[in-house]
DNA sequence: AGGCTAGTGACAGCCACTGACAATTGACAA
DNA sequence: TTGTCAATTGTCAGTGGCTGTCACTAGCCT
């Protein structure tokens, strides 16, 4: 709060002097990681159906109403790393190139897309932190409710995107809707095994997200070998 | 309310002798199932978040404490036609002769079940008022969510019976899992797809279950042809 | 008939969330 | 530097879902 603040943020931010928010931007973006931050973290200790609102509005020092003028409730804090990764994803998606298969454009895209993720996510909070609320996420009802919900949602917007690639219409023909569901299956379940195992590192969700997807072909045989493979 | 009640109710009531709940069981259903048709009219009429609990209890003359010892919430009742209609859907499931593939047996087990489960209903409240709460239920987020959530608990189960039938570890074998997250992806489409569109018969939803399920296959081809089919 | 207990109503209270209004503070021009 | 405008925020009051408690009524059972 010195004379010199204007200043001294400028050089003191790594920003290249192509985008220089403002003193009132700055301030606000701040708020809002403060208060990500500090509900993720009081989710991740007491769980979230045990943190009020108040607590967590306490802990950034603000008012109970400020938290809801950055987040539409205690959900969306909660979903909104979520978010971030999700539409990592589907600009992943929209990158790739045309002339590759619907289900093999979706593979490469989630496999790709699992880095990129981590560093958007770095920036605002730890990853040790993310992985902690992913698993919240899937062991919380009302949470794992919402993020469902979600998931249909980008799973429509996936379905147009992959039609208009291949140069269909989703309401005519299924397919676009059927390759995304089941693709999008496939990767709730593997979601929810990662989430419930141990190992939360990103290579065990990558080779798990592999296995399963090789897996799909086997799945849908009309007789199953008792060979598990 | 007259001195006759015992006798007339046990006249009336098709009940052939075998089960007689006593006068406080049934007077305790017949609350249960005014309060949900009192539910469900206002939810369909004037939208689930406009109606308030004090407004069902009050249509049905009981005081809101009583709505919430026969639902957990206002969600339970709007969802109590769904899980009526999936417990009979794994009932189904489970009558299938082990022979049958594992696709073939879901897909069989919900055809058939369209039909068992809409009499299960019609004992309850009016199929009509079943159909328009379907809707509700797909247009409504916080009610969709929940369903979505609900139905991946659904898919666990189903795996594991899938798994049994196939003496399999769904821990070890990937393909119970996927076979049914297929199945439930393709289900949750068909079932938004028939909300949205006009006919709400059974014969529709039954239709477009059949060909969308028809088009698995074609949908994760390595090349799609460009015909629609 | 009379005790037992399930079911209910009435009341109080917690918490998520919202609208309205006033106070504060950054942004920008004079 | 100072004044004005507009964005942000705090405060207050209220709505609605949901829960705990307690006294009371009415079926049920011996």
């Amino acid at each position: 709060m010195t004379d010199t603040v204007g200043t001294a943020e400028t050089v003191g931010a790594a920003q290249p002097a192509a985008s220089r928010p403002g003193l009132r931007e700055r301030k606000k973006q701040r708020t809002r990681d403060a208060l990500l931050r500090a509900a993720l973290e009081l989710f991740t200790t007491q769980g979230y159906e045990r943190t009020t609102v108040d607590e967590i509005a306490e802990a950034v020092d603000v008012s109970q109403r400020t938290f809801f003028r950055y987040f539409a409730g205690k959900e969306d804090a909660a979903l909104f790393l979520q978010r971030l990764a999700e539409s990592h994803f589907i600009a992943a998606v929209r990158e790739r190139p045309s002339h590759e298969a619907p289900l093999e454009a979706l593979r490469r895209a989630v496999l790709e897309s699992w880095d990129t993720i981590g560093e958007a996510i770095e920036a605002v909070v730890p990853i040790e932190l993310h992985m902690r609320t992913y698993q919240l996420i899937e062991s919380t009802p009302a949470l794992l409710a919402v993020h469902l919900r979600r998931s249909e949602e980008i799973e429509e917007e996936i379905a147009r995107l992959i039609a208009e690639r291949e140069g269909l219409d989703v309401d005519t023909d299924p397919r676009p809707r059927i390759a995304v569901a089941v693709f999008g299956g496939v990767m709730r379940v593997t979601g929810r095994l990662w989430g419930a195992g141990e190992d939360t590192s990103v290579e065990a969700i990558r080779e798990l997200t592999a296995t399963y997807l090789d897996h799909v072909g086997p799945a849908l045989a009309e007789k199953w070998g008792t060979a598990p493979r």
